[in-house]
This record gives C-alpha cells, sequence and structure tokens, in this order.
RNA sequence: GCGCUCGUAGCUCAAUGGAUAGAGUACUGGCCUCCGAAGCCAGGGGUUGUGGGUUCGAUCCCCGCCGAGCGCACCA
C-alpha cells in the first residue's frame, strides 16, 4: 500500500502493484487458482480506464460461475489503493482500473529522473542478462548493396539496438562470403573488362557480373598496375570447351585466368574482395548500421574449421559418400533432402562452411544466436539446425528471422531486379532520394515477414508526407517551445505534476508509461517495427495536445507541469528513434 | 506436386486470444491577430480471401479450399 507521499511510481511499478492486488483478491476468492496467470492489458479506448483484467472471464469455467459474479466478487475483494481511482465491472466481465490523476503523471517525473535511460530494460532478481549475437545483412561482396540488402540492414540495426536496449548484451556481425564461386567470378569479370581496356576482348559471359562498377574497378587496375594482367584474347579462349552449358564455360573462364595469371590472380580477387568490401561497409555506416565483427568465410577454412566440423559429422555417423560426394543426412532432422557437404572434386560447398560457420558462433557462448535472412533463405533452415542438432549442439539457440522481399516500383510498373545484370536500384540511389531518415524508418513501417512494395516515385516526389517528419516534427515542435521558455530544464523533474488534468494529458501520459513495456514486448517477438508504430501514436497523442492546449501559459504552476510533460514526450522520443537509427532535428 | 511466408478500408499497412477491428493516404467540411499548419478537429468508408473447428470470446490457434510471393542445386 501506497503512503500518500509515496514517490512517483514507474509504469511498471504500477503494474506490478496492481497485479499484486489482484492476486490478494485471487487468493481470497478462488484459492485453488492463486497462482493463475493475472494479465492486465492497456485498453485501446479510454473509457475503459487505464488498465484492464481479463481474470474473471478465465476463471468462468472451471469455477461454474458468470464472470460477472466473479468479477463483483473480486474486486469487493482488492486492497484499497492511493493509486486507484476508480474499479469498474464492464463488458463480458473485464474489470477496469482508472488510476488517480497523480499516478497517471507519475511517468513524467520517471522520464525525466531516467532520461536516456528510460525504457531501459535491465537485469532484475540476479536474473543475469542474455548474451546475443545478430547476424545480418552479409551480402556477397561482389556489387553494390541493393533496397533489399536495405531492408536487412535496417531491420537487423534496429533490432539489434532494440535487443541492446531491452537489457541485453548483443553483438552485431556481417558474415563475409569471400571463399565461393561467386567472387572467382566477380574476379574474372572484372579481369575480362580489365582485357577490354587493352583490346584484348574476350566475349563477356552473360552470367557473369554486367555492372558499371565492374568496368570501374578494371579501370582501377589499370590505373595501378598498367598492363601486368594482360594477356592475348586468344589465349583466354583457347582452352574454352565447346558447349552451351553457360555455367561451365563460366568456370572454364575462371580456370583459364588462374591459369595465365598465376600468383596475380589472387592480386585480382583481393583487389576486387577489398573494393567492394570497403564500399559496402562505408554504405551502411552512411546508413548508420554498424558491425562489431566482420566474420571472414575464409578464415574458416583456413583454420581448418570447415573440414573439422565435416569430419566430427562423419565420425559421427552422419554422412555418406554417394557419387564421389560427401552427402550430410538431413533428412534426418525434417529435411526434405539430403544435402551435399563435399563435391566430388574435392570442393567444399556453401553448406559446410555456414556449418563450421554457426559451430563457431555457439562456441562464443551466445545464449541465442539470431540470423537475419532474405525469405530466398528459408529453405535452408532445417538443414542449418539439422546440422546443428547432429553435431550435439542445442539448435534451439539459432533463431533465424525471414526478412520478405522488397518490390520497388517506378512510374507504376515493378522494377525487374537482378544482381548478375546489374540492372537494380541500390541502397546508396535510394538514400540518395529520399534519405537516410526516411529510409530507416520506412523499411520499420511493415512487420519483417510481410513482403514490401516501395514505390520510389511516392517516396521521392512526397518525401514529406513520410511518417518519419511526423515524428521529427513532434520532437522539433518540442524543442522550439523549450527555447522560447525562460527557465532552466533541470529543474522541470521536480515541478509538481497536479496541473496536468485534460484529457489529452492524461493520454500523452498514458503513451509515455508504455514504452518500457512496449520495449520489452518488441525485443521478445524480434519487432522492431512495431516501436516505428508507437513513435507515430506518440508524436500523434503530442500533436493533439499541443492543438488542444497553449503551454507557454500566465500560470507558472501549469506551465512549468505542461513543459515538463513536453519535456519528457521529447525525451522519449528522443530514445526511440535513436534505436531506430533516425536523427532528431532540433528544427527542419 | 511438396514446403515456407502471407491474404485486413479504394491504396499502403497495424492490431501480447479480448470490449464498437485501428492509423496513414485519398475524398468531404472546419481550425493560424495565439508556443512551428511538415499540425489539429469532424465525416463517410470492412461479411478481416473462403468454408469449418477449438474457445466465455478468433484478424490471431487448428483443418480444408481459393489466391499471391519465395524455395525445392555437387549456387551462394
Amino acid at each position: 500500500m501506497a503512503a500518500p507521499s509515496a514517490p512517483a511510481r514507474t509504469a511498471l511499478d504500477v503494474r506490478q502493484h496492481l497485479t499484486g492486488m489482484i492476486r490478494t483478491a485471487l487468493n481470497s476468492v478462488a484459492p485453488e487458482h492463486g497462482l493463475a496467470e493475472i494479465l492486465l492489458e492497456r485498453p485501446k479506448q479510454a473509457s475503459h480506464g487505464d488498465f484492464a483484467c481479463n481474470l474473471a472471464m478465465q476463471l468462468a469455467r472451471s469455477l461454474k460461475t458468470s464472470p460477472r459474479q466473479i468479477a463483483e466478487r473480486l474486486v469487493h475483494e482488492l486492497p484499497a489503493s492511493t493509486a486507484v481511482a476508480k474499479v469498474e465491472i464492464a463488458g463480458a466481465g473485464f474489470i477496469n482500473f482508472t488510476l488517480t490523476p497523480a499516478a497517471r503523471t507519475a511517468v513524467v517525473a520517471a522520464v525525466l529522473a531516467a532520461g536516456p535511460g528510460f525504457g531501459r530494460g535491465a537485469a532484475r532478481n540476479g536474473k543475469a542478462l542474455r548474451r546475443l549475437q545478430v547476424e545480418f545483412v552479409s551480402a556477397n561482396p561482389t556489387g553494390p548493396l541493393h533496397v533489399g540488402h536495405g531492408r536487412g540492414a535496417a531491420f537487423g540495426a534496429s533490432l539489434a539496438s532494440l535487443l541492446a536496449f531491452a537489457g541485453n548484451e548483443v553483438t552485431r556481425e556481417y558474415y563475409v562470403n569471400d571463399a565461393g564461386r561467386q567472387m572467382d567470378i566477380l574476379a574474372v569479370s572484372a579481369w575480362l573488362r580489365y582485357l577490354e581496356l587493352f583490346d584484348e576482348p574476350v566475349p563477356f559471359p552473360p552470367n557473369a557480373y554486367q555492372g558499371g562498377y565492374v568496368r570501374e574497378m578494371a579501370e582501377q587496375i589499370k590505373q595501378a598496375h598498367g598492363d601486368r594482367y594482360v594477356h592475348p584474347a586468344e589465349a583466354v579462349v583457347a582452352g574454352l570447351p565447346e558447349t552451351d552449358d553457360a555455367d561451365a564455360r563460366l568456370d572454364s573462364l575462371i580456370l583459364a585466368g588462374k591459369d595465365l595469371l598465376g600468383e596475380d590472380w589472387s592480386y585480382v580477387h583481393a583487389h576486387v574482395l577489398n573494393e567492394q568490401l570497403t564500399d559496402c561497409r562505408a554504405d551502411l555506416e552512411e546508413f548508420g548500421v554498424h558491425f562489431d565483427v566482420w566474420f571472414s568465410e575464409r578464415s574458416l577454412y583456413d583454420t581448418g574449421m570447415v573440414a573439422r566440423a565435416v569430419a566430427a559429422l562423419e565420425n559421427s555417423g552422419h554422412i555418406y559418400l554417394q557419387d564421389g560426394a560427401k552427402w550430410f543426412k538431413s533428412t534426418a532432422f525434417g529435411d526434405e533432402k539430403d544435402r551435399v557437404v563435399q563435391r566430388d572434386n574435392g570442393l567444399y560447398t556453401y553448406f559446410a562452411s555456414d556449418i563450421a560457420y554457426h559451430l563457431n558462433k555457439f562456441e562464443r557462448g551466445f545464449d541465442k544466436v539470431i540470423d537475419v535472412w532474405g525469405a530466398d533463405h528459408h529453405g535452408y533452415i532445417q538443414r542449418v539446425k539439422g546440422a546443428l542438432s547432429a553435431s550435439g549442439a542445442n539448435a534451439d539457440r539459432l533463431e533465424v528471422t525471414l526478412v520478405q522481399f522488397v518490390s520497388l516500383f517506378r512510374e507504376g510498373h515493378k522494377v525487374s531486379m537482378s544482381t548478375r545484370s546489374g540492372d537494380y536500384v541500390t541502397l546508396r540511389q535510394l538514400r540518395d532520394e529520399v534519405g537516410n531518415d526516411a529510409c530507416r524508418f520506412f523499411y520499420m513501417l511493415r512487420k519483417c515477414d510481410q513482403a514490401l512494395d516501395f514505390d520510389l516515385d511516392l517516396a521521392k516526389s512526397q518525401s514529406n508526407d513520410n511518417p518519419v517528419y511526423y515524428v521529427q516534427y513532434a520532437h522539433a515542435r518540442i524543442c522550439s517551445v523549450l527555447a522560447q521558455w525562460d527557465g532552466a530544464a533541470a529543474a522541470l523533474g521536480q515541478v509538481d505534476l497536479s496541473p496536468l488534468q485534460r484529457d489529452s494529458e492524461f493520454a500523452l501520459c498514458a503513451r509515455l508509461a508504455e514504452f518500457p513495456e512496449l520495449i520489452q514486448i518488441a525485443a521478445r517477438d524480434y519487432a522492431p517495427h512495431a516501436l516505428a508504430f508507437y513513435l507515430k501514436d506518440l508524436a500523434g497523442d503530442f500533436h493533439s495536445w499541443y492543438n488542444a492546449e497553449r503551454l507557454l501559459v500566465d500560470d507558472a504552476a501549469t506551465r512549468e507541469a505542461r513543459l515538463a510533460l513536453a519535456l519528457a514526450t521529447r525525451q522519449v522520443l528522443q530514445n526511440g528513434l535513436s534505436l531506430l537509427g533516425v536523427s532528431q532535428p532540433v528544427s527542419m
């Protein structure tokens, strides 16, 4: 029971307080259900109070009593509370709690006291923080990032920030596919463009990388090393087999390049890899997306981890030989067919290095490993989890979040995109067109498992209508008002909040109080989009209040209480926007 | 064919199993001699693809059907 002079309660405290009261009543009304889960939800309608409990309806069946009757008995047994102004039974048997004005507005002081830490989850009752890893983007460094990667980047970065803010220790990781055939294809693509610069034209394969950036890299190599890597076109095509199989022809070209260039092949390979990786990293940093670890696939080979991972599977009897290749029996773990881990030519498949990679992640001791993948990889989940289980690991520690595709629309038509053909809109182009803030926020405006139609013309021509400006505008407005006030903002944390009496003020306070709960729910569900929607709602509540009431009124007590509410609103806007990587302009 | 993700207002999208399914946009009509009109207020708009089932209660959970996207490589 709170004393009249009790310190301000935070939102979570109120929830605990009410839960305790209901638990007391429950033990008195139905002690045999004393451990029943007590759920408190925030009603959508203001007339339903600040919190609603559905316990009476949950118990109706086993108690063989009507929900309303149970509710009446529960309410009768509720302990008194200075935080509760009214308890009502409504609808099918909801128990609705309305808080006192003081309890409703207390959140303002709580926000101002916690500042940037308001909403942050922390270890409670000695429960340790979870160590999490979020791996995202991980695009092949074979060309500029496109708008699909952008969605994965925005989602992964926001998710990681959210999980960290919710009280976890988070490592952000990018897996660099620097060891596969795709990199060889990029290297040979650049080399063929390079040869063209020296009038040694080899017909450019349709399945090589077509983008203009490949020509740029060829030009760079020419500037740096002149004709060092030039070989006659006839020599290049000399050994090529007569075949209609485009992939076979491309592989032969790669072999020809390796033969003719010898040691120099690795220079070309390293150059294009470094070039693309540097560009990718810069692109992401400009987008506000930071990684703690850039993990090299090749390092898994260099350290022998891939071989060890496959050998371990072999020793435990999960591998068999067929047609000269080593197959992992993934069907034993729910996959639809078995998968090759080592080809008949001795080369490991991407799957093999991915097994090693995930074992490595687990060895690093994360409580949970979260992979953010494009939706086209969903068929891949079973086999990776299967391989982890077969290796004796707990596959449940791996969580895969799929991000659906982004379809671009320009002038009403879907833009066909192909990485190989180089015909696609890059993330950089998108950022230049609509801005980083709008980009980050727009990507968060739908659930990740929902396909996203991105209308470029709309994003460009109506960028002012983007919801991000709506939220940022609320922030700028508050800054403007505070700048016109001649008092000290630091003192607002202690002001008397009782002048806050309008419905619009209580609504705004309730929204602020919801923030810590939203952080926990969004983190639990891996749903950073919920944060974007919350911020829109918060900005809306503020704009409504701002238009209804004047802040800089003559009465000092009212003025300071309202400014305190505005300041608290600004704080939560800052906390939320920064998690999404969106700036908080003072003016706009 | 099999599997995965989905199907909600004209359009773009929300909704920890809860009360009359909500926002934005578009449309209609109001609000600046007053702290930022990139704002606010009001209005029309829905058989939540469809048919069953579970539940006191289903947009949500289960099954069938229809439709969309993606996947079903010794590519990554």
